[in-house]
DNA sequence: GCGTCGTCCTGCGCGC
DNA sequence: TGCGCGCAGGACGACG
């Protein structure tokens, strides 16, 4: 599913194909998802930022196109199996592909996410200086959620979905079960260091793409993260730092992937 | 205001 | 072989 590194892979590549270019033109099969999306049409790509999941285009005139990808959304350059809707750039077409269709596709203001209430509250950007331990623990503070809860919220920071944030707490030692607002300042630290570690490395493999084949690079390659999840899909197989039998349970209705032994209750 | 839960949607894997 | 069921997931609205 297209979390942090997955949406990056895909603004790093999509970036210099429509920097500058004209939407021409937005076809799509499904007005409920895309039709708030028409008022871009006509409108130049001025950068194509990311911001946690979200990929948002700024358009001249004080528009923002903002794009999700739902669970199994991608924008490519080819016309895959799924395709929901079609961005017709001056010189290129994107295809936005999205087999369990929760991906959306709006138009508005810059800056203004009123309609888009996670994206309004979100935390800071994991890779930026902005993202201090400092600024975890007073964001987990605020919460009496579970860990993976509160991480899933975009709240404490931005960019997680079920696999890295999974993946950060194994790399942190600390069991999801734990209350958001009752970490110590050491294990705040740690579970800062280890967000940072698993966002990068994601990011330089170019994302996860899972055995459902769901997400894919804009190119219609995958990415490689996979290869090195820890925990996550595990469930039953060793603990790669102890041995012991990873575990799985549910949380706030999401799967989650955990060593009994050494992540700390 | 906060936390929890149901809903959206479709492909896939499993069991019968 | 083919059918039906349950599961997977992010965001968001409804509800307590």
């Amino acid at each position: 599913m297209p979390e942090l590194p997955e949406v990056e892979t895909v603004r790093r590549m999509l970036a210099p194909v429509v920097m500058g270019c004209r939407l021409l033109g937005l076809e799509h099969d499904d007005p409920a998802r895309y039709a708030a999306a028409e008022a871009a049409v006509g409108r130049r790509v001025r950068a194509l930022r990311r911001r946690g999941k979200y990929l948002i285009f700024a358009l001249e005139g004080g528009l923002e196109l903002v794009a999700h990808l739902g669970m199994s959304g991608s924008l490519r350059l080819d016309e895959g199996t799924h395709t929901c809707a079609r961005l017709e750039f001056e010189g290129a077409t994107v295809f936005f592909n999205d087999p369990r269709r929760f991906g959306r596709l709006r138009a508005v203001p810059a800056g203004d996410y009123r309609t888009l209430p996670t994206l309004a509250r979100m935390g800071p950007e994991p890779l930026s200086r902005a993202f201090t331990a400092r600024v975890l623990e007073e964001r987990l503070g605020r919460t009496r959620r579970p860990l993976k809860v509160a991480l899933l919220s975009q709240e404490p920071v931005a960019g997680l979905g079920n696999i890295y944030a999974d993946e950060a707490l194994w790399r942190a030692r600390l069991h999801p079960e734990r209350l958001a607002n009752a970490l110590a300042p050491d294990e705040v630290r740690r579970l800062h260091r280890a967000i940072r570690a698993v966002l990068r490395r994601a990011v330089e493999l170019g994302g996860s793409t899972l055995g459902d084949g769901v997400y894919a690079r804009p190119d219609g390659e995958p990415g490689y993260f996979q290869i090195e999840h820890a925990v996550y899909g595990r469930a039953g197989e060793a603990c790669p730092r102890c041995g012991q039998r990873l575990e799985r349970l549910v949380l706030g209705g999401r799967s989650t992937h955990f060593c009994p032994r050494c992540q700390v209750r």
